[in-house]
RNA sequence: AGAGGGGAACAAGCAGCCGCGCAAGCUCCGUCCAUGGAGUAGUGAGGAAAGUCCGGACAUCAUAGGGCAGGGUGCCGGGUAAUACCCGGGCGUCGUGAGGCGAUGGAAAGUGCAACAGAAAAUAUACCGCCCCAAAGGGGUAAGGGUGAAAAGGCGAGGUAAGAGCUCACCGCACAGACCGUAAGGGAUGUGGCAGUGCAAACCCCACCUGAUGCAAGGUCAAGUAGUCAGCCCUUAAGGGUUGCCCGCCCGUGGCUGAGGGUAGACCGCAAAGAGCUUUAUGGCAACAUAAAGCCAAGAUAGAUGGCUGCAUAAACAGAAUCCGGCUUAUGGUCCCCUCUGUUU
RNA sequence: CGGGGUGUAGCGCAGCCUGGUAGCGCGCUUCGUUCGGGACGAAGAAGUCGGGGGUUCGAAUCUCCCCACCCCGA
């Protein structure tokens, strides 16, 4: 995922986070937000208007385990990236549950609380 | 076979696909140039990257100066940029042993503390006891009892009213000390009838070291209203600053000139090369030093290493943020050397 | 990333500098008082002093190393 689509700033987390969309699933809790201020132009010309962050507790473990898990949250997201719709703020907060969850089973909680909040459309 | 001690290196790898950071070099595009943009060969976490416990490099300052205080270190010698680290040696102590551990100078410079118990706790003392004189009581004594962490050498013999280094042998202790060692220290031997406790990670004395703050240090750029801030010049009091105090120094007032602050941002510091690593040689017991040859591109800025598949199968602690040298703590299996016990030959 | 602080009874705090007995308030338990409760009075219980070494005869206190929590700095 390049860091095109990041979300940044203490201003935009904090403001997903109090106006935001709440879901929560397994081991994940994901927030959304309809902004359409976004406006970043890929070099390649490849336009999406989406930013995703990433919020990890410094309860989930040391510096080691939060990053394995960002990683695995990032490159999720990075599979995700093309079915996503436009206009969008999105932020996924892992709880410590999932530390202990497999790739796959990640994925799948994510990509399930993704399609139920309408980032990603219902398969046709 | 079991139990233990010391040390060393490693921290999985390979292949395929998807994905991320950087990109000296190369290719393409733009530009007069400086250089900018895109792509790409290449390259991309640790032994502890951690704790932040020490030591530096580097940077800044209302000058960091003098004196006292404060803080740190503390056997001796050596190593180093430096240290509380490392190496060698001494002593003490723990362990059957290999070995481990030690803030390990000074208690005859001074001050202080030693609760409770106990008769008495630091210029000692006399409760029970023992012995003598004896009416009460007085005197001698430090063997024995009991208290305590600690009570005026230990044991045996002589001696005595009972006792006592009172006397003697051995041991301990103190003092002197040939000789050995750079030193800490060791010590043949001799002398003395025995002084006298412990605590200095209590104050302290002695020796050496010590300005403070830390890359959010600090520097450059752009935007912009005011309370403001900075520079220069002049100078008085109150007051303030320097880790504390005194001296000293500086700020403070006014004028002139200029443009910063909150907040958000870009670049430098900062990324290729230094107290660097490897090998060999020389010196040294060693730490290490010197010389020669070769090698070395992590550099982010909400923060780059992940996912899937296969190889029968893949562990532990754990993730760089200015950079080095140590220490400490967490942790996986492997190898080497050594000690003790048991069994067999 | 850097700097600093605090851990003592269920809760909030003393004691630490200058080492020997861990104490205060609220709460808790029992009894009294009341028709019953509250308030009041009396008695009582409850603490590995965050954990582990070292110094010392003796450590909550001095000292070293860990653990947890909190605060400050553009």
């Amino acid at each position: 995922m390049k860091r095109v689509y990041s979300l940044k700033g203490k201003k935009s987390y904090s403001k997903v986070f109090v106006k935001g969309r709440k879901k929560k699933g397994k081991g994940v809790v994901v927030f959304v937000l309809k902004d359409n201020t976004i406006e970043e132009t890929d070099n390649q010309g490849n336009i999406k208007k989406i930013k995703v962050g990433i919020s990890i507790s410094k309860k989930i473990g040391k510096a080691n385990k939060r990053n394995l898990l960002k990683r695995r949250v990032r490159s999720i997201c990075h599979e995700l990236l093309n079915d996503m719709n436009d206009g969008l703020s999105v932020i996924v907060k892992p709880y410590p549950e999932s530390l202990y969850m497999s790739y796959s089973e990640l994925k799948s909680d994510i990509e399930g609380l993704f399609r139920y909040t309408g980032v990603i459309n219902e398969k046709s």
